[in-house]
DNA sequence: CTCTTTGTGTACCACATGGTACATTACGAC
DNA sequence: GTCGTAATGTACCATGTGGTACACAAAGAG
């Protein structure tokens, strides 16, 4: 049954992901993403069956990615606040990072405009930082305020390009929080 | 000298801006925002000589509305931080002020995406709340912690549309920074 | 009045986009 | 080999964009 060598569509997906997170945002025409993946404009519409269908299953991709990256398992269940708070920061703002952090905030900017797939990518995301945190903070009110600040944080660093405010901002509500907890 | 009835272009630049506010976002053609001013894509490009131009002195003229929105002058020099931030949180979060927030938060985006003159329009947006906040915090330091949750819960709301995250998260910071200082 | 200058509408251009029609190619089944 | 079907390229379309050429109108200067 099999024609010709019928190209991978995953290999296809991937590549395409990969365009996305080096552009850092969704909005790459098809030409471009066909450039990048190997391929043509005119494939990708024949095997994603449009635009639309290429972005959420790339965004899926996306999800089962950072899913992965933010398990729980991934970090030692001894650890501090603060210490997992500061990995966290690190491999956020290192500079590998930056294409999908881009591509997340993209996603957010989406999310606020009134897509309904961003939007549910932005809480699913949410869910899995908030079910990370809680494995290290005392209450969820304390992981909302951290989570907060973590997402202002990476905000202030995409724009200026200066890691230090964010990890000083975060690292202070950690010391606030556990100096006030110690205290009661 | 003068042919004609001559338009104002600043009534023109008015409603452009208040074109862009509805949007909650730059990317409003020019033949939308001239049917909205009342003109015609043709006239805007007249007047202006050319869209970015219309894009600048649109910013320009909201960094003046904001510029007087959050004068410290507008705040009493008694208040408390915590009646000072929810006063700012009420008003950043009322359903008038969606499409300014979305306007600026477009703008942030366009900051992160590369943009010169919205990375200075958040610049500058940042040292009029630093200026703000100055006056009611003890230190630089706990300013940049309280603007980076703000700003967090900002991106949050807009996603959500909930207003209490937000504020529950600025309440917390503001109280354990106040306590902490009390203590010492 | 005429003449010049400027405001304005219409129709257009060039370009980019997502998507498609149609022809052609290549390969496996037989 | 032949044949049919799937893979692919090319050329195209409709739409939306910023911007412009050109013609015309209107109003003040003289």
């Amino acid at each position: 049954m099999r024609r010709r060598k019928k190209p991978d569509v995953g290999v296809l997906l991937d590549r395409c992901l990969a365009a996305f997170v080096e552009a850092g945002t969704l909005d790459v025409s098809l030409d471009q993403l066909g450039r990048r993946a190997g391929s043509s404009k005119r494939m990708l519409v024949h095997y994603f069956g449009g635009r639309e269908n290429i972005e959420e299953q790339a965004i899926r991709r996306l999800e089962n990615r950072l899913r992965e990256q933010f398990a729980p398992e991934a970090f030692p269940p001894g650890a501090t606040a603060q210490t997992v708070m500061s990995a966290l920061w690190d491999r956020t703002t290192a500079p590998q990072s930056r294409g999908v952090l881009l591509l997340v905030m993209d996603l957010s900017k989406r999310a606020w405009s009134g897509s309904k797939r961003a939007k549910r990518f932005y809480e699913e995301q949410q869910r899995l930082w908030m079910e990370l945190l809680m494995r290290f903070l005392p209450d969820r009110a304390t992981v909302e305020e951290v989570l907060q600040t973590f997402q202002g944080a990476v905000l202030a660093f995409l724009i200026t390009g200066d890691r230090e405010p964010g990890r000083r901002a975060i690292v202070r509500v950690l010391k606030n929080q556990e100096k006030v907890r110690s205290r009661a």
